[in-house]
DNA sequence: TGTGTAATAT
DNA sequence: CATATTACAC
């Protein structure tokens, strides 16, 4: 894609201008909102970040950065960098880039943050994609799951007493799949590259997806969701408290906040005043949709993009394994203990 | 056989 | 209530 302003200095003037010229391009790119819903949000969270950071170095912040910073690998490398890098994948690309980054931003101050409600950090820390007793594991996500499923088939032809319906054979409900946002993320790309939920049908999906447990039911039923979730809002808003004129546009699709998050605002202003006027996003619907901006209030909040640490050792190698079966019941409300993958 | 959708389970 | 699975109709 075009996309290749890169190296560029961090100066502030220059920076100014990246941000026009940022914007610019998202305006070009948003015409194509429909097939390249993560570029634009890349772009916009380019914008967004550079902002910030000008304003924080203009007002010679007072909290050493506080999200940019770098717990990674301690090297701060601008915000930007870090979406610039990104290459788009173009849509039929044998290796895709996925695997970048996850969400793993350790620990923040337990309040104060405020509700800069767009807090991409709590959610459920990436999360192990999948359970299910495999050797495959790697070494973390064993510590506290270790009750988890036992049983699965293991009992099976054995009569064992039988007797007594108990389970019902065959029938047995399936384990819920899990959608990590790992592998939601390959779901959205695969989506993306078929041209959109209403035209990707769920085979070519799960093909492109490439993920290896996954069946076509599974996706066929999580394309469902996503299309469902991503239809117009509802007109009635029901919502009220406040009204806030926050339109939703559909395109093709995906949708997105009208409001651009570009204009002023600058976010950043963690100065307390209570408030809440903020936003909210009238969580409801939001967050299927591409990754536009407010990170997703209920959702395992993926496109997040955050530093964060890669926890993926291995490079690539065999990446995909996206598949993990959650059994244990946990994971859903543990917003806050996150599982460390590493520590 | 695969897809879309409703019903149902968790 | 949201998400995932199963059932059912094309």
């Amino acid at each position: 894609m075009i996309k290749k302003i890169r190296n560029m200095d961090y100066n502030q003037e220059e920076c100014g201008q990246y941000i026009e010229a940022l914007e610019e391009e998202r305006r070009k790119i948003l015409v194509f909102q429909r097939e390249l819903p993560l570029c634009l949000d890349l772009v916009t969270q380019a914008i967004e970040r550079c902002k910030k950071e000008i304003t924080e170095t203009a007002t010679d912040n007072v909290y050493g950065q506080s999200e940019c910073s770098e717990q990674t690998t301690g090297q701060c490398t601008p915000v930007l960098e870090q979406f610039l890098t990104i290459k788009d994948s173009s849509p039929f690309n044998e290796e895709e880039v996925e695997e970048e980054f996850e969400d793993e931003q350790g620990n923040h101050d337990p309040e104060n943050d405020s509700e800069d409600k767009n807090m991409k950090s709590d959610w459920l820390k990436s999360v192990q994609l999948w359970n299910q007793p495999d050797p495959l594991l790697p070494k973390e996500s064993q510590q506290m799951m270790e009750t988890v499923v036992k049983r699965d088939e293991s009992m099976r032809e054995d009569a064992m007493a039988n007797s007594g319906e108990r389970r019902r054979r065959e029938t047995e409900r399936k384990q819920r799949r899990c959608w990590s946002s790992q592998l939601h993320r390959r779901f959205l790309n695969a989506l993306q590259h078929l041209g959109g939920p209403h035209v990707a049908t769920p085979k070519q999906i799960r093909e492109l997806m490439k993920v290896d447990g996954l069946t076509n039911d599974e996706v066929k039923s999580h394309l469902q969701k996503y299309r469902l979730h991503t239809r117009r809002p509802s007109q009635t808003v029901p919502n009220n408290g406040n009204s806030q004129k926050q339109h939703f546009v559909v395109v093709g699709g995906l949708w997105v906040p009208q409001s651009d998050y570009s204009t002023g605002k600058t976010t950043g202003r963690a100065t307390t005043s209570g408030t809440t006027t903020t936003t909210t996003t009238t969580t409801t619907t939001g967050i299927y949709g591409a990754m536009a901006a407010p990170p997703p209030p209920q959702w395992p909040s993926h496109f997040n993009f955050t530093p964060s640490i890669i926890v993926e050792e291995g490079s690539g190698s065999h990446s995909d394994e996206v598949v993990v079966r959650c059994s244990s019941p946990a994971m859903s409300s543990s917003t806050r203990n996150y599982y460390v993958t590493k520590n």
